[in-house]
DNA sequence: TGTACATCAGTGAACGCGCGTTCACTGATGTAC
DNA sequence: TGTACATCAGTGAACGCGCGTTCACTGATGTAC
């Protein structure tokens, strides 16, 4: 690790630090985050938030780590709290829509979004917490709908994450509200997702669906 | 207009100006897109460039509002260039899939929704933006899946708007590339959309699912 | 229990740099008579 | 066709500011004997 402070005061002072600058990034996104204003709300001198973290690259990405860290925690503990296989889907799905009422969360996501897409690292780090996360969804759709193929289960988990993704921008505030049609068209559009495969050619036989039918 | 120069030569120079803040922007992102950083580029200096943006604000005001202007005219060709009302659904799918395949446009929208949560009047653009796409979308359902309710059809539109958003996370190469599984898939999402409401209860009556059946 | 010393935590001032912005100025281009 | 003048387009220098970073220093805390 990079942080200095092993004792327990020097522990503190960083989840400190960290909860600041965590705070700040949320409230008023990574153009905000400067060293000096993470002093400043967290009662230090900048000197100190330097003893710390010597640079500010070293700040974000302890604070990146501790986000997704956290993430993964939640996300597992959404997942894992499972009744019969078919309705711990449903439930998962509820516990994460509830938690997108909460928009601070996803306002950091964005930003991370928009990081990922130009700093490799933080892509890298990026994508080992959506593994995770399409990986459980994948568990729950294969204990949900057991004849679903390893790799159908994981297409349909990877379209269900993006789609909670992508909804999170029309429920957050940003561009829209909470919609109860919209979340019951969502709740049923999951339960086919669990459904067999429902009509559609087998497995992984079609190559390209032709288009234009003249 | 804020934008100096209303003769041909002063037109010219906006939009070349204009050009080289956008591929900055998406090339290098929001905190690079500096005055300085344009005129560069630009090949003009510095006072020039403010002569026809006097201030930052003005540049990213104007940048924005082209940006979304020229998404939106993509978008309706996207939507508009339908044949039988059952394919152009899956033709407009087809061609928004293929642009997504080229990054560059969708970086941008990245830094767009971190910048919408923070400034009011970015999100309002960004929303008037989504309606006129889930509009559309919805249009396309509607004539696909005419027993559709409008209610349905728009709750329908905003999920598969979100679905793809959401999905171009794990397709521009941020997080993930292209999988023609995942494809596939979405393409069976989409018919099902656009299907009679499959079992269902109808159009709006229930209010909330019952999740945990004991 | 005291002492010497190393390490930890925190201070304060200064640095160079790039930023957006201001402003007085100059040359080029159009326009009215 | 020439001239006077207003407007347009572009120049160059300077401003104050906040930024990350460096560094010498001081006081507090732990530790070995």
């Amino acid at each position: 690790m990079s942080t200095r402070g092993a004792s327990r005061k020097g522990q503190e002072r960083s989840e400190a630090i960290l909860d600041t600058a965590e705070r700040l990034l949320v409230d008023e996104g990574h153009a905000a985050l400067t060293l000096r204003g993470v002093a400043q709300q967290a009662g230090i001198r900048l000197g100190n938030l330097q003893y710390y973290f010597a640079t500010r690259e070293e700040l974000v990405r302890a604070l990146l780590a501790r986000v997704l860290e956290r993430a993964t925690a939640k996300l597992e503990k959404r997942m894992g709290a499972a009744g019969h296989p078919t309705t711990a889907l449903d439930a998962a799905l509820e516990s994460l829509l509830e938690d997108q009422k909460e928009p601070a969360s996803y306002r950091l996501f964005y930003d991370l979004w928009a990081l990922a897409a130009r700093e490799p690292a933080i892509a890298t780090e990026l994508r080992a917490f959506y593994a995770r996360y399409v990986g459980a969804v994948e568990g729950l759709l294969s204990h949900a709908a057991p004849e679903l193929s390893r790799a159908e289960a994981h297409a349909r988990a990877e379209l269900l994450v993006a789609l909670l993704e992508g909804l999170s921008l029309f429920r957050s505030g940003t561009l829209g509200a909470p919609d109860p049609k919209v979340e019951s068209e969502l709740r049923r559009m999951t339960s086919w997702l669990s459904d067999r495969s429902s009509g559609g050619p087998p497995s992984g036989e079609r190559r390209k669906q032709q288009v234009k039918q003249t």
